[in-house]
DNA sequence: TTTATTCTTGACGAACCGTCATTTTTTGAC
DNA sequence: GTCAAAAAATGACGGTTCGTCAAGAATAAA
């Protein structure tokens, strides 16, 4: 087994991320039933063979592609839970960072949605889900570490059995279904489904607020934080958003 | 087009009983991408095309299948909020009526959240697919109502831009997001989704406490109220997962 | 019993998946 | 520059599933 030369690696690489931006647009256009290996193949200008050289089959494609955008969401996680403030604004900052996300990746969610499906979960290869959990499971400590601060500096008393992760899983939950509900329900009659991602924070910090985590948000200006995050986090994303001038 | 009998009306009705039942069965046990409509006409030993004579295709009967349970789901959602009590009880009660419900009745979860992604439910028909939009609904205004009840009696003051809807609804999102992180991560090294659905409630009670929701759960014995909802509204269910003696 | 109507069937074409024998390209030694 | 060996790319192909429909079976009506 001769070496590839580093060119060739470079080329693959290349390779494989033209894959992924295609099927990123056609997951998008025409769902995972219109994603086709054929079409991928097609719009690529490479055979079919040669995708299979990459992605064992569709569901492992499906899952590199979560994987790949991951990145983007642990760093949009670390640089929420990087600005100053008190832990509970850190919080904050991770759920806004999660929203934005979310609608700067649509794709990312689809995919990350149809893997939640043991069925199709279970096609896809270990090397691609491991990566995927595993970053998952960044963005997870990221918010535990910031529910353990917060315990830590008397913000916030948490009840005797229930541990950091716990929380976390909570909100990570109203976040998850959430989007999932927006997302299935995305009919212009259903004004409720309609305002669901406006009241999203909303729900999240009502729910901290009955942790007693403080400074509740009766109290705190969050909306001040919210801008401050923006700029100081995520200028970039906002300003793609129209969040900010 | 001559009228069936009412006898041949029935024993179509049957036929379609059973076509769900092999359905549930094969989702169950193989997933999604091992419920096939060959199988299907197999296992109820009728033929292919009668098979889609009562589905356009398999997502339909993905549909029709979510649909069939549903009836179950609002039945639960009624009589949890039938009970006795404060309207915050109340909404409780269907809280534990929706852990019932999706722990009886676990494959209708899987359906519906396949039906979650645009791409699948686009194939489902309307005929299928509106009865459950519409049960949906049902339970929605169930739980809507609970709310505007508590508005009225003043447990509850809503924020001023707070539809009942909106708090409804965020209610949903927690509890279909954390299902879905249970579906997605039952792997048995993950401690923290594995504990989700035991903290499930009380993250519904902290939510509510957010919002002042008298009686806060710190104040009232909502334990009380759960053995009581399940003496009362689901015997028979309770009993089935070994939470009644 | 005969005819008309409805229902049922499974063979069939189409779409897609994933493979692999063949062809093409690259590599490195001379 | 030439050539043989290794690596990579290709697309035709077999297999599976989907969804259809012409033909046949069952039922109802005459």
């Amino acid at each position: 087994m001769a070496p590839t030369s580093a060119r060739k690696q470079r080329e693959i690489q290349d390779r494989e991320a033209l894959i992924l931006q295609v099927a990123r647009g056609m997951l998008l256009e025409r769902g995972y039933l219109g994603l086709t290996m054929d079409r991928i193949a097609a719009a690529t200008e490479y055979s079919k063979g040669t995708i299979y050289q990459h992605f064992a089959n569709k569901e492992d494609l499906l899952a590199a592609l979560a994987a790949d955008t991951m990145a983007a969401r642990v760093s949009m996680f670390q640089r929420g839970a990087a600005i100053d403030g008190r832990p509970r604004e850190k919080f904050f900052a991770i759920g806004l960072a999660e929203e934005l996300f979310v609608r700067l990746n649509p794709e990312h969610f689809r995919s990350q949605q149809i893997l939640c499906s043991v069925s199709f979960r279970e096609k896809a290869q270990e090397c691609h889900l491991a990566p995927l959990e595993g970053q998952n499971q960044i963005c997870l400590g990221v918010s535990e570490a910031l529910i353990r601060d917060a315990v830590a500096c008397g913000d916030l008393f948490l009840p005797e059995d229930m541990e950091a992760a716990d929380l976390a899983i909570q909100l990570y939950a109203l976040y998850t279904g959430t989007f999932t509900i927006v997302e299935a329900h995305n009919l212009p009659e259903h004004e409720g489904f309609q305002r669901a991602p406006r009241f999203l924070h909303r729900g999240a910090h009502r729910l901290l607020d009955g942790y007693g985590w403080k400074p509740l948000s009766q109290v705190w200006d969050y909306q001040a934080t919210a801008k401050r995050v923006y700029r100081e986090a995520f200028p970039k994303e906002a300003r793609l958003l129209g969040l900010l001038a």
